[in-house]
DNA sequence: CATGAATGAGATTTCATTCAT
DNA sequence: AATGAATGAAATCTCATTCAT
């Protein structure tokens, strides 16, 4: 009442991470039509009417827990990625980060692939979660025109190398299969081999 | 009124199609959560009430779409299979023929690319569908067997060239891309390259 | 197809029974609510529709099922009933005949006593039923003439002497209480004494 | 808007109370089945989806509906009750507040009647319902061990001492028969009679 | 007579959203 | 900012009844 040990802007946030947080669980877990807002409101120990204050509605929600996480892939993904380096070493460290990526956040990972794969999110967000990708687009084009990767449009490149990985992430969660360190290079294995020159 | 001329069965076939057909139109364009029970009745011509006829409940439809779709999936893909044939030439036929189902059969593929993706598909259900694909397992067990693919894991070797098609497939409904012959190609040269010894 | 081994009348009468009895069982087990038109069709192996060929609705199903059940109760109750006899006598032999169709038939006696404390029968029907104990009133008059019966409504001799049987029939169904002859002796007792001079 | 002239708690207690109220005039005109949901909301000025802030779903409400009224009945039943008083005495008290409670709550009265015929209730509830009449089944005991009483199962002395008043209520209501204070000493006359030594 | 598929109104229940506090 | 009771439209599903066969 007195005084408040967490700074209200933080506060804020917290709320707002935790409304996403649950989203992204409740979403994970039934899909879409199981994430209604109270059940997101009571997991995150808010109101269902404060949800609106973070929110202009649950379509909002869902688009902004995505570009977040789209965000923080791409974070994770290029990280101390630097563009002198050879495409091969390049490409290999980007596959291995976005691969800890699905492992490590593996709940971020199975939303971004439920929204990637479904009319769920607004065609406008997911232009813009696309954008993202572009360093690995450059990064192609670079090996394209040094003669290391085959001349195909990103688009069959990504789902050749980056998109499988989704897969078996999902097939992981599923524990047909698991992925250790053996299985990854077997993995990353065939996605160099399926571009590579 | 006057002549009867379509016999019982066929329209009892009839509506049950039609029903399924509405339903993947309607989660195609709109996810699960658009396919209402009664836009699906509307959109098949048929009274909310008849869909209960045909079906225990939504998710029964949704459940029996997936099994329906899976199975014509597969008798494509496996169409003139021969067990005799070449590893190469036999996977490369399956290869060929997936992929002329993700493009003839646009609306199937992206419905199946959904399901896989996503909670909305009854864990028995998903088990069920799997077992279509046993014949390239084993095929690919031969291929290993006889030196010729990779010593890795059937669900490695799908999410490298089997699973990148419905990305394919999505973008280019999304039209951004052009799956063209020659694109095929330089994609099919992708997968194989990626498992091939 | 030749010949019909059952007389075309006793087999309608047949349809018409087994309509009854389903309809009978199922609103003893989940009242009117559960006893749905196709519940007490598929009990009684019949089409849906053919229900309409003997009823005209629902109501009437109801209503018929009640009014049938009632005669055979009173046919019991009265069987073997001689005007002449001692008033006490008299009473007790119809007593006990209802007692016996309590335990006998429980399942219309259930029946009526669900029938008669709801508002689940067309007030006409009700009516009617209670003509069926014209007799048993006609006794009493006489008992009350005679100076052996108290003076009082038969509303009221009928609520202390016979409708208390529904009650012990219903506990026994229950089986909170077993209904020997021991206890019926009792019971008869309690009931002669409510209403003796 | 101006002031707030009903306390917050007193206003919630307010709607359920009303939804219990609407419910029961609409199961005693129709019984269950024709007390929809809606037809509840609508007689209780509240939206059919307010009802399920207050009660889980149909059958809980009905379950609790019963039991206020069980609990309300019994409380009036006992009211003033003493454990000292001669038996007889206690029992008339009784009796005759059981009586006023049929008269003077006839809606509640009917109620209860119809659900202690009728599957409508939980088994459960019933259960709990019956626990309420104990301290009846008490000063029966008293009485059967003082030798005033006739030593018969309580379900037998219920019967015919309590129970019939459903019937003479429900009579009426319907308007056959008048419960003035001369039948209602007549009745528990009959009442007594039926078990006294 | 009998069927049972079909209907469509209506039942129960859910849920995104609002608004008074 | 935050709440959470309330809303009411809409979702899923049921069911008495009809009608073409």
């Amino acid at each position: 009442m007195m005084k408040q040990s967490i700074p209200k802007l933080q506060k804020k946030k917290e709320k707002r991470a935790a409304l996403l947080q649950a989203t992204l669980l409740l979403i994970n877990q039934g899909g879409i039509q199981e994430a209604s807002m109270s059940k997101v409101a009571k997991m995150a120990s808010v109101s269902p009417g404060t949800i609106y204050l973070y929110f202009e509605n649950k379509q909002d929600l869902v688009n902004q827990l995505y570009l977040d996480i789209k965000a923080e892939f791409s974070e994770e993904a290029f990280k101390d990625f630097k563009k002198e380096e050879p495409v091969k070493e390049s490409f290999e460290k980007i596959w291995y980060r976005i691969a800890s990526f699905q492992t490590q956040k593996s709940e971020e990972a199975s939303f971004l692939t439920q929204c990637d794969n479904t009319p769920m999110i607004d065609e406008e967000s997911r232009q813009e979660g696309l954008k993202h990708l572009q360093p690995l687009v450059d990064l192609w084009n670079r090996g394209q025109e040094e003669g290391i990767i085959k001349r195909i449009s990103p688009y069959v490149l990504y789902a050749f190398t980056i998109y499988p990985m989704a897969f078996l992430m999902n097939t992981k969660n599923r524990s047909y299969c698991k992925l250790d360190e053996q299985i990854l290079e077997k993995a990353f294995e065939a996605a160099w081999d399926s571009i590579k020159l």
